[in-house]
DNA sequence: TAAAATTCGTTGCAAATGAAACGATGTCAA
DNA sequence: TTGACATCGTTTCATTTGCAACGAATTTTA
């Protein structure tokens, strides 16, 4: 009994299907790192993050790596129990935070890197048509939203 | 003090863009709908989909949508106390529970769709290069990643 | 200066989440 | 039939989440 109803398509709607596939790339990615090492994926982020940019603030991070403050914060206290990552207080801003990775950060960084390569791999693999367009179009679009 | 680390580039990583993008659709659209007319995104999918699919069940849902059986359970709750749809017991299997829209979930629908396409519309904008191939990347990406 | 406003990271708390258990129902095989 | 097993939607419960409040530190304003 479909009254006034207007055309839509879910399936084809942008907002839906990049939920649905950030669903199920998180939920394997998570998994793997889980299982293998007891990672979530927000500490992965800070740890990548730690080890390749010069963001060294929770601040720093929280901004780049799109993860709340409190979230960034408990992450950082499970990798700093887990000798990750040490905390030094700023001399010259008191109120900021440097974090940087130990040794076994480092080591723990390369291990897991490869793995995250081959995870892209497989799902490149499974994408028929051309991977890097692809990654353009969403650097693109991430673009696109974070500054309109 | 870098290691041994293998290179990388988390910002060019597919299941981090596709993360935050995601994140920052579904945060626009959430508050869009919600202000307005008080509706989860959750609550939004189940009304597109009784409204758009003859998927009629919380397993058939479930399935199309990618929720969890527990969510759907639950924003079937809320959207039946609101008058949204109605639930039926299948007198031929009674384990399964058909849900219906009322003429107020349509009527619902039918003010949300338009905002929907809107806001897609937006994104398109700010989307320099070509929308519509990027919907259908998404599309195969999505396909891509379910069967594999 | 002194006072007000802002920023930093943490924490408290209520709500959201998801895995697992559950009761009810249905199917299958012996 | 009967008993074991599977499936449906709900609910329970422990965990995760994110907002907002917080103390500490800094910057801005008057």
């Amino acid at each position: 009994m479909k009254h006034d109803l207007p055309s839509f398509d879910l399936e084809g709607y942008l907002p839906y299907q990049v939920s649905v596939i950030a669903g199920q790339l998180s939920a394997n990615l998570a998994s793997l790192y889980q299982e293998k090492f007891g990672i979530t994926v927000a500490e992965w982020r800070i740890l990548v993050n730690l080890a390749y940019s010069n963001s060294k603030t929770v601040r720093d991070i929280q901004q780049r790596v799109h993860l709340d403050k409190a979230k960034v914060s408990r992450a950082v206290v499970g990798l700093e129990d887990r000798g990750y990552l040490t905390k030094k207080i700023d001399p010259d801003d008191r109120r900021l935070l440097h974090l940087e990775l130990t040794e076994e950060g480092e080591t723990l960084v390369a291990e897991l890197v490869p793995l995250a390569q081959e995870f892209q791999s497989k799902v490149a693999e499974k994408f028929q048509d051309d991977f890097a367009t692809l990654q353009s179009q969403m650097t693109q679009l991430m673009k696109a939203l974070s500054d309109g």
